[in-house]
DNA sequence: CTCCATGACTTGAAGCGTCAAGTAAAGTGG
DNA sequence: CCACTTTACTTGACGCTTCAAGTCATGGAG
């Protein structure tokens, strides 16, 4: 922080306008592509998609929760409902009662390989194809260093 | 969409990685800012600032939520609370009884005055700080080809 | 061995956003 | 000038996220 408000230049304002209309309409157009296509959120099929990747279709809650980028609380309720729908099952971690081990079921994996090719295609569609090459190693570097920035913990440092 | 799934490459996994844990975390980071310091969430602060920017601190609703990147019902919501608050007031529009037109209060002026400073050190600190010039740049171009791709409407082409 | 601290969740209530209706004013065709 | 459509919102219900507790299992200190 510093003494002086210090405001943005312009060449800085349009950045970061063009940055908040994209943290509204890209959500926007990932939430409604898959609620449409598939009657998932972005964040659960995250969650099923993280489930689909880990070794045994099954991970512990806490590490679930940093793949996929929300709190634990969240997963929780998340999870519950996953649960409800028949796609993915809890059972203590039998090595250490602490953790919980989420698990895909073999619907859970149905359903993420009859989503998975619609939401890649709404991804290229909407964010790979409108970049360039360079623009795609761009935004991975930009994307970075602000999520550096604004998580200084990471949540998964070490 | 294509026939073939095409998967992402390494490079454009990379990326998109990135950018979903942007698209979480960042607003995060100013919510959690303006939420601590203000009380008012990041949309709120959109909603006055773009008050705050408008002729006589006045402008109507349809306007002003495509200003803050918001649906019609959304803004609605929040001005009815801003309004609660004490920080706007609404009229229907004198010439045009369709139309609503917002308007801040002194004491909503009061609080843009005092939130602003905070929340652009914030904005400095967590998105251009961390970028170089030509990021910057970068951000800005890449921003908005994502946006018109997510947004082919646009809410105001014409 | 017991008590307490810590870690890993789960749960419930509260607040916000979205969607589907509903309302009210202005324009438009006959 | 009257019905009908369009435009600009408002409202209510529902679902999801967050926040603050609360639970249960482990690991240590004495």
């Amino acid at each position: 922080m510093d003494d002086q408000p210090q405001w943005l230049t312009d060449e800085e304002m349009e950045a970061w306008l063009a940055l908040v209309s994209l943290l509204i309409k890209l959500p926007q157009a990932l939430d409604g592509q898959l609620q449409r296509d598939a009657g998932i959120s972005h964040f659960e099929y995250q969650v099923l998609a993280g489930l689909s990747m880990s070794p045994g279709r099954t991970i512990r809650m806490s590490e679930l929760a940093q793949l996929s980028d929300g709190s634990l609380s969240r997963l929780s309720h998340v999870v519950s409902r996953l649960e409800k729908r028949g796609w993915v099952r809890r059972c203590t971690d039998p090595g250490d009662g602490r953790y919980t081990l989420a698990m895909l079921t073999d619907e859970g994996w149905d359903k993420v390989v009859e989503t998975a090719p619609g939401h890649v295609a709404t991804v290229r569609e909407v964010v790979i194809n409108p970049l360039t090459k360079a623009q795609i190693r761009q935004l991975r570097d930009i994307g970075r260093r602000i999520t550096d920035a604004a998580d200084p913990g990471g949540t998964c440092p070490r």
